[in-house]
DNA sequence: GTTAGCACTCTCTCCTCATGAGTGCTAACA
DNA sequence: TGTTAGCACTCATGAGGAGAGAGTGCTAAC
């Protein structure tokens, strides 16, 4: 698959005409707005080239040239340069990291309006799974007479907070005696790793609030299964219906039911190669509800460690470059915000 | 206005039928299936009559009628009968409230999602407020070296959690000396009846720590602000993209960009006849967004006080009978769970 | 290898025309 | 006086056709 140069140049002026006009491209607009030095005919010559390895297609006869998946990948791989961006994007997304923060939920959701603000797509963020990470601090407390409130730190930031229901006449003394002999045994440990002997063992230790003790680590199983699912933010859902590719509405239908699936949300969202930026396009994505977008997503860390998935859906005349300088940008300040808010502990 | 018995008959056959078919509707068709004994032409004189009086429209001159705002108002009014439930709807509405609940969010959240499968239109939940809820419990417990988490229930049943910056060194022990004495003055009082004197009172107590008691108190003061806003749930958002009046992009774009704004939700849905039924139709509803859409809506309530807002938007074109009884089905089973799990403390 | 020229294809828009649903009016009827 | 049949009229809708325009592929000349 080479392409000489003037192949690769007529087929990325095709691309980004089309990814700016949404129109099929002819030979003509090539000619006239690339200055490549050739008239129309040589650039159809061209085209009939590109289009027979399958870079490009015809829409029918009369009409210009859009490009095929296969060429948006080649774009991608081997035409686009990355974009600088506008002192305005960055200066926007700087900021938006500027203010201090304190609670990573609410920084992740932020990212989320961020990302969708400043590409103008739809932004998916999932947020740090839950299952895998290690207890940093807990505490039982009483709401009511039957009734007690577990709130459960991880060590990537998260507050959970669950109410469990407790024998009555435990008093605050009782409760916090039971909190101290968890946080002294478990800090440290995963959720999911929260083995049976280790209860035991602790049940040893307060054995005179055996029931209550139960009731507690039965909803801390439950909250280190990995079905629960990471809490998933949303941002910009509506900017896709500025797309002249979505003025259809079953169209549109299609992607936000998919979008208010979690479980599909996260599905999409799942395999993302370590620290790379992976972009996906139209049918190279697996779920067919997203077979004519393309999808741009990274991991972001909490102090190297990979902790969610973060990414931009659009259509597949997307601005890679931008979308992909931005999230670039973006992860990069969100694993600093994340990590400063964390510390190094 | 009077309108004699036929009068009636025939407006409501029009709305009903439209409601069902979303096409205007003829004399002929009024006359078929409906059995008023008379013949269309009958039919189309009544209807005259009914435009002239402003409760039917003609689209144009040959097209059937389509309500107008006041016919759906007085139909709404005085000539919708109550719709007694289908067995089924009952039986997935008791059932959802059947499961045992703890959680007072997890309970509205769950609320939004019926509400909207079951009408299949869209379900606005406004949760309860913060601002006026009374303090029930506080715990300070810390969670790195200058940093607290302060957990606050209210009354009403929210559990809130807050970071917050204290001076290094506090020990668990220190921090649980600040919640009981916070708890002592506080529990019982509403957020924003924080007095400063009776913060004063407090500090005096707690010499020690001044500095992470007005750190703490800074953060108590800021969430009993009104202008944070209640938390938001929606619920099947894209029902109304399968409504024939939101074939349009533009239209759903108008009505979903109103629905992301979520102090639009907060307006729209603010006020709200104690405890009463409300329903807006069209341009009743103050926001130029929802102008074509109508929208039921409801309090509900804790132990008998007014906590929240709930309501269903859709087209003009609304099923008000089902709706109204699915909301006020609702709302009751709402008001028992969360009365049950608040307590009548 | 490049280009000008040209015939060809196909979409899109605009127009016209027929169709049919539905009306309002009038006159006859009970 | 209310009801109905009949009829002329209106207007949206859809089908069919002509013309314009964009863009192509091919051929022949450069």
């Amino acid at each position: 698959m080479q392409l000489d140069e003037r192949k690769r140049l007529v087929l990325r002026a095709i691309i980004e005409d089309y990814i700016d006009s949404a129109e099929p491209v002819g030979s003509r607009t090539i000619a006239r707005k690339y200055q490549l030095g050739v008239s129309p005919a040589t650039i159809r010559n061209e085209m009939a080239d590109l289009e027979e390895m399958g870079f490009i297609e015809q829409p029918h006869t009369s009409a210009g040239r859009v490009p095929s998946d296969r060429g948006y990948r080649f774009y991608v791989d081997s035409l686009m340069e990355p974009k600088r961006l506008a002192p305005r994007d960055t200066e926007v997304i700087c900021r938006a990291y500027q203010a201090e923060a304190r609670e990573v939920q609410a920084v992740i959701e932020r990212t989320a309006q961020l990302l969708s603000r400043v590409t103008d797509y739809v932004a998916l963020v999932v947020g740090p799974r839950l299952d895998t990470a290690v207890f940093r601090r807990i505490e039982v407390v009483p709401v009511k007479e039957s009734t007690a409130l577990i709130t459960l730190i991880t060590g990537n930031g998260l507050i959970q907070n669950k109410l469990v229901e407790v024998p009555e006449g435990l008093t605050t003394a009782d409760l916090r005696a039971i909190s101290d002999a968890l946080n002294h045994h478990m800090v440290g440990v995963p959720l999911n790793k929260m083995s049976r002997t280790l209860i035991r063992a602790m049940s040893h230790e307060i054995v005179r609030h055996q029931l209550a003790l139960d009731r507690i680590l039965e909803v801390l199983e439950h909250l280190g299964r990995p079905d629960d699912g990471e809490r998933v933010f949303l941002g910009g859902t509506t900017n896709i219906l500025a797309q002249p590719e979505f003025r259809d509405v079953e169209k549109v239908r299609g992607l936000f039911s998919m979008l208010e699936r979690l479980e599909l949300v996260r599905e999409l969202m799942a395999d993302s190669g370590q620290g790379m930026l992976s972009v996906s396009i139209g049918e190279e994505n697996k779920l067919p509800e997203v077979a004519d977008c393309s999808l741009i997503k990274a991991t972001y860390s909490i102090n190297g460690q990979v902790v969610g998935t973060l990414g931009v859906i659009g259509p597949r005349r997307m601005h890679y470059d931008r979308v992909l300088s931005v999230v670039d940008l973006v992860v990069r300040h969100l694993n600093d915000q994340l990590s400063q808010i964390i510390g190094d502990s």
